[in-house]
DNA sequence: TGTAATTTTGACCAGTTGGTTAAATCAAGT
DNA sequence: ACTTGATTTAACCAACTGGTCAAAATTACA
């Protein structure tokens, strides 16, 4: 194996050691020592490839914020309806969470303990909701859409999305038992009611489907 | 002073303390030290009235634990129609958390790390949601409420209610300018608004207001 | 006032933790 | 084979952390 392919591979088993035990035990309970040890090398070797545990935590949590906040700048430039929209929104939460479940506990868990890198992570992963909230502005006025503050629809929907990942421990036991593979089929169920939902929620119109996607 | 009335405030600023640090650090970022030196005592002292930090915990976030599942059993016992519990629960869930915005911050972080002490509390700070979910199957069957899994529905009134104060930081950021006046009013206003919101989703002649409360 | 019980304190400790260092190993080019 | 540079290791350390203990201060009460 050459230099750089072996240097590539030990990166990334680290990261996914320091993403396991960071989702796991939060910054202050995640060990060094334990994220060399899954990662198969020595602590040393750990702060040869990310100089202190803040480096490597940065990392791991910038990677995982990037993707709190809705990606929805295609569709929205495509002269879709808002419907559609929110269609695709919680579709795409959905995967996206079925692939990265801890991601809603991970990123509310560090966030208000340490503001400055909120702060500077905002900046960086970007989240414009001024084109998103005009169009929702639009189909109020145009009488399409109940007229809620947009900020408050956003907010629910990315509510509705996360919670039920977040609040999982609990879900998961109250409703099944503690039982992992129910609540994933409740989870893909999910995926469809919520979109029913929030359409009787947002739009008059809601008994049948929207016509796109 | 007694001192029995001594011993209670102690405990009190002790309490306070803790709740204050666990809150802002999470367990494992929690210093006895600090929650000493914010008890204006000494880490001595603290032991004195905890043994260890475990059982300090234990204590403050079963306190918070017993707040999380709405308290609708008196409700429930009237007649009310569902509409009218999900105001009342919606209205106390918003005064609750304007008194505890922490609370649902400090639960959701600790609820993947230790799922023994969930267990625990679980059963001690005990939700029965049967008969919850019979009036709502009961409503549906009736035709006055959506035919959503009544479990979906409660999961989504839980969300919208708690996930804007856990996401704060985020939210106030974005909408705001980071300014904690204004987040407040939008969070104010919130307690009308989604009220309506559940309305319009759940409930078919979503018009005109509920007659009960 | 005297005394037993409780509350409070300062000093201390053993274990842990993030991080360092100097030396050893390995890979690759010449 | 030798040099050069990157990678890996074991041993180590200073700082910190939860927790202890014996003694001192305070309080309750006879």
């Amino acid at each position: 194996m050459t230099d750089q392919a072996k240097e590539k591979e030990t990166r990334e088993s680290i990261l996914r050691a320091a993403r396991e035990v960071f989702v796991e035990k939060g910054l202050n309970g995640a060990r060094m020592q334990e994220i060399a040890n899954r990662a198969g090398i020595n602590k040393a070797l750990l702060h040869y490839y990310f100089n202190n545990k803040e480096t490597l935590f940065d990392f791991v949590f910038k990677e995982a914020f990037s993707q709190f906040w809705p990606r929805i700048n295609e569709e929205l430039l495509r002269d879709v309806p808002f419907r559609s929209v929110v269609k695709a929104v919680v579709h795409g939460y959905m995967t996206m969470l079925r692939e990265r479940p801890y991601l809603p506990n991970f990123i509310l868990n560090e966030l208000h303990t340490n503001p400055d890198r909120l702060e500077r992570l905002m900046k960086e992963a970007g989240f414009h909701p001024e084109v998103l909230i005009a169009k929702i502005q639009q189909e109020i006025e145009h009488g399409t859409c109940r007229a809620f503050d947009p900020r408050e629809i956003i907010i629910n929907v990315i509510s509705l999305s996360m919670f039920p990942f977040a609040a999982r421990p609990l879900m998961q036991r109250v409703w099944f038992g503690n039982d992992p593979e129910q609540y994933e089929q409740f989870i893909n169920r999910r995926a469809e009611t919520l979109v029913q939902f929030l359409d009787s929620a947002l739009f008059f119109n809601a008994q049948q489907n929207p016509e796109g996607l």
